[in-house]
DNA sequence: AATGAATGAGTTTTCATTCAT
DNA sequence: TATGAATGAAAACTCATTCAT
């Protein structure tokens, strides 16, 4: 007869997803490198014995962690997904500052929190194939816009696609290291008007 | 109870540096999480005790280290100070570009390498007052452009400086993630081709 | 990575037990600044990273430990409760004596080991709480008599329990500094009886 | 040629003196554990190498401290040496009660702050024999003042030294622990008298 | 499946002692 | 004689991982 029930029997994915908003709630907190598994254990309300039964390895549990914050950032990308691209652009990087700058949800959890485990532990690596495959989705988008003839012909997906990272990754710095006079007075606004600008199509390049 | 006499004697000022190019360079291996004083010791060639001797605190190190980066930002930006503004702050760029797709000396060791510390550990804070130091500078050179007549009268410093940082924050990302298709490819380059020739005085702002 | 289960699991009680029993040990063999957690692992037969389990800090273990000999102090003063109270508080001392002089179970443990961790580390105050608690204790029972007329009523509780007090703590030394032919010649008993005739009643105080 | 002389060339005997009040004051200020050879030597005015040319330990530093104690209590002893044994006893009860009470100067440096070395250090024999011979001194008082009929033949000067010692001590442990209400309120002193008027001569042993 | 007591290697830091200068 | 840079063993404490229950 067990004292105190903790944890009921529950789904195993339930229970990972659990655990893996767990981690998310402590690196959002505390970094990576102080999200120890007793911290994590007590934000999941298990204990640690438990998520060694769902993950081999803290590892393990950061990478988990990773993917899901991959997939807030799909979620991102595929916002308003019927709209042309030059437009769904501009909304994605909107809402990203104003995530950036609020220091709100899972976007403000900048994504190279994770690189902070140190170059071998191997997370990096991981790291950058999330930031990658974010980055293809969104070439896919300008590729998109491209065929349909709302991003001008001439202009490099490539190039575009990176210009547009570029200021998403400097926002992410400046939200990590509390620089509000950059997030908070438009210059990566700026930037990113410019980026898109040279993208619109028709008439002069400048709005 | 010594029983070894490992290094020998040096003037304190030497075994200083020395000890500081041992965090950079452990850092830049193993990123500071993994940065234990064990390892400095180790590449500095001096005890551990020796280092205790030079600074109070692992802490005082790192902050030592990241002052050396600092400076060595200071030396980028003051190359060519004959120079007029915008050729100044184009060769600052390439420059760092060429570094950061290099990996090589101490810029490509990127600053925010310390931010790995842990949001807690209050290096972010040091890293933060850092870039704010280096963006004044850069920001002066821009002001002093503006006066000279070598940038445009209607430019917004800040907003210049801020756009200038932009680039090479995400360059730094790049080169900490091993990003070589972002590094390689000059993407970078165009944004900051885009963002200076803005500044270009004469004639339309857009070529 | 545990190799090896050196201690069977125990309920969380008995091992804390074990640990301020082996706390008691080691300072008693040792004295408190040579108490080190090593030690009192090695003690309580259980790694070092289980004392810290059962105790946040090296600190903790010593005041549990003092605490421990305050209640070994509380059963001596509690002895023979149904006494008349010179009676308790010859009895007291007498034991108090004898176990100082066979420097035998935690009576001989004395209190002010305590105070050896230096002025600094805060277990001084603790020591002297200790002492204030079983002062009270002690006058709580001169009180008791002086109202049930087996003490004079002019004695002044306070300066006959510190008389008391007195014999007990010059024991004490004597006990920790091995000076046998103090405790062992009765010169303590002496000047103890000297101090409880001043409290008996009736007829002449003793010659 | 050096930069700064910390010390110049002295003769021997003077800066062993230098040293010992050195320890006496780090001791007296921190307390045996905290008096670190680097604070003593700071304290001494001098490097840490200097302390090992004049000592060949830690450990002597501290016995040489410890002899010097003993010097100040054969002072202490010696006050008023024409005066009667009882009068001397009661002049010295006195004094060190003051110090005790006003925690100034080496005398409320307790002794037993030696002690605190632990155990097996050997600085309590040392304390114990410093003890003893002052205990030496005290009875030789007591011994001449029976011999002159100062002191009531049929005292027993061991019994009457030891008994002005147990106050003494307690002094020493109330002092230590910062016991006011011990040391101000003159329970001390009561004692004192009840022992020494035992051994006035003349008319009845006192009320 | 879930637990949490137990582990021990590893962390930062201190400090008595030595010895080349 | 005097120095203080250098040492390394040992201190207190942390934490990912295991495994008997």
């Amino acid at each position: 007869m067990p004292r105190q029930v903790r944890a009921r029997r529950l789904p195993p994915e339930v229970r990972r997803e659990q655990i893996v908003a767990a981690v998310l709630k402590v690196v959002a907190e505390h970094g990576v490198p102080e999200a120890t598994v007793a911290r994590i254990a007590q934000a999941a309300n298990v204990s640690e014995g438990t998520l060694y039964v769902y993950f081999p390895s803290r590892r393990e549990m950061l990478l988990a962690a990773l993917e899901a914050i991959l997939n807030e950032m799909y979620a991102l990308i595929d916002i308003e997904p019927e709209a042309d691209a030059l437009t769904r652009l501009r909304k994605i990087g909107k809402i990203h500052a104003q995530e950036m700058a609020a220091e709100r949800g899972l976007m403000a959890l900048p994504w190279f929190e994770f690189i902070a485990a140190g170059p071998q532990v191997g997370l990096r690596e991981a790291v950058a194939e999330t930031h990658r495959s974010a980055y293809r989705r969104l070439r896919g988008i300008i590729e998109d816009g491209i065929a349909k003839g709302t991003i001008r012909s001439d202009v490099d997906p490539d190039r575009l696609a990176w210009g547009f990272y570029t200021v998403l990754w400097a926002e992410n710095i400046a939200c990590m290291m509390g620089m509000k006079e950059y997030l908070g007075d438009g210059h990566a606004d700026h930037i990113m008007d410019l980026i898109l600008s040279e993208a619109a199509p028709r008439k002069r390049p400048e709005a």
